[in-house]
RNA sequence: GGAGAGAUGGCCGAGCGGCUCAAGGCGCCGGUCUUGAAAACCGGUGAUGGGGCGACUCAUCCGUGGGUUCGAAUCCCACUCUCUCCGCCA
């Protein structure tokens, strides 16, 4: 959700917006409506003005006063009706609308019609092919089927396409990546949480996944919930309806969550192995600060430097890219993915995502801050992955397999390991 | 799942058809007093939307949505949530 002032004020910008994003939204409309509603609301509070009026006369009213006065309401009390009426109608309508005007992206962001044109940032590490191994190179399935650490024909028949099970191994090295990045973030200072992954509707509302997104969700509609796709939804929905101190800003959470996604429209993309599936978990990281272009911009930076220290920690090389405005979303100004390298595919693959969103999440989560001077302002929100598995897997068991086919672990997660060097 | 109680401003809490444009207290802000602070006293202190350059002004908001009424925090109905007890249970 964006300021309507913004719209009534340049409706141009707006639509210029829209076109950058690929988005079919009708401003015009939005105007319409919104002129309509504050045609009603005027009258409305003229005659409520004038009723509220005639109440405090009634009170000490004699009894021929109090006819007179009744019948001078009458035709007043049928008016009000009418533009209740309406004005209820006319408001969900400006909110339906509403929610499908997009954020006005950042105009640093590169403007493209899909990820063909997003921008890389830099590289980072130095990728390795398939025939770079010395030795011959099997992608992460061979490699977790013969160890029995991936199983992805019981995953199938336990829960259809695009699942899976970790098991030994593969479990503990799932769960070592997600505890390296959790005490990480702790660390840096972020709070942990743990979140309802089953989540009221106005909360996927509020984080911008509905309605454009609802498609992608699991919906559980009998109880007005559906399942999340990340924890980003719980916790920037955290202190939804509330106004917070500024003193008490920036807000650092982190949370741990299972993510749900149908990958509804994905057809048969990615298809194989553990890289486009139905469940995953994840740490994701959430800022919410003051409505402050440069503190956002900066907030933004921090948290991609959080997930690529992480990816430096796991010895992974991988590249920043700049998202496009066709790319980005709906409510995002500013958008930066994390590709790691995954031999299998030949090409880096997407394994994070850092979003700003200046105040288009909180205004539609009602999330705002006092100043100082006791002026309100809506807050601005970030997130970004610390890491999600089992995708960073992929490159993890891939680019670590030895000779033997057994899999080298990482000096980072041997802790987490039971102090094994490696998975055989 | 069964029975009962409740939901009021940042918090506590009164109000149960029209002097409530929500009492009182706490907290917070400003002032007086004080060497300074505390205490005491005085004053102020919500959100949202409309209108006005502005000092302002109008409307809405007492869990949510309906209803009754000239008029609803107050009466009626439905729903949601919280608490207590019982049952079940990781």
């Amino acid at each position: 959700m964006i300021d309507i002032r913004l719209i009534r004020d340049q409706p141009d910008l707006v639509k210029d917006a829209a076109r950058k994003k690929g988005m079919k939204v009708d401003i015009d409309q939005v105007l319409a409506v919104d002129a309509r509603r504050r045609a009603l609301e005027t009258e409305f509070n003229e005659l409520r003005s004038r009723q509220n009026a005639a109440g405090e006369k009634m009170a000490k009213a004699s009894k021929e006063q109090r006819e007179a006065i009744k019948a001078e309401m009458t035709p007043i009390k049928a008016r009000l009706a009418e533009i209740d009426a309406e004005k209820q109608q006319v408001d969900e309508s400006l909110r339906q609308l509403m929610l499908l005007v997009p954020q006005i992206p950042d105009a640093a962001a590169p403007i493209g019609a899909s990820d063909a044109e997003n921008v890389e940032v830099r590289r980072v590490g130095t990728p390795r092919r398939k025939d770079e191994f010395g030795f011959p190179f099997k992608d992460h399935v061979e490699l977790g089927t013969r160890l029995g650490i991936i199983d992805m024909d019981r995953g199938v028949k336990l829960a259809g396409s695009r699942n899976y099970v970790l098991k030994g191994a593969g479990a503990m090295l799932h769960e070592a990546v997600l505890r390296l990045a959790w005490d990480m973030m702790i660390e840096r200072g972020f709070v942990p949480m743990t979140v309802p992954v089953l989540v009221l509707d106005k909360l996927m509302e509020g984080t911008g996944y509905f309605p454009l997104g609802r498609d992608q969700a699991y919906l559980c509609e009998r109880d007005g919930q559906s399942l999340v796709g990340t924890a980003e939804v719980p916790v920037t929905g955290y202190h939804m309806d509330e106004i917070l101190r500024e003193d008490e800003l920036p807000k650092l959470y982190c949370a741990r969550s299972t993510c749900f996604r149908r990958e509804a429209g994905a057809g048969g993309k990615d298809t194989y192995g553990l890289y486009r599936i139905h469940l995953f978990d994840k740490i994701e990281q959430v800022v919410i600060c003051k409505a402050e272009a440069a503190e956002s911009a900066r907030w933004h930076q921090a948290i991609i430097k959080n997930a690529t220290d992480l990816l430096d920690a796991l010895e992974l090389p991988y590249r920043l890219l700049e998202v496009c405005t066709g790319d980005m979303g709906q409510g995002k100004v500013r958008m930066f993915d994390i590709e790691t390298w995954m031999p299998s595919r030949n090409a880096y693959g997407e394994t994070h995502s850092a979003s700003s969103f200046h105040d288009f999440q909180s205004r539609r989560l009602n999330l705002k801050y006092r100043d100082a001077g006791g002026k309100i302002h809506v807050c601005h929100t970030l997130n970004n992955t610390v890491v999600a598995s089992p995708r960073i897997l992929i490159p993890l068991l891939e680019l670590n397999q030895q000779a033997d086919g057994s899999i080298r672990i990482p000096e980072s997660l041997r802790a987490y390991m039971g102090n094994r060097c490696d998975i055989r």
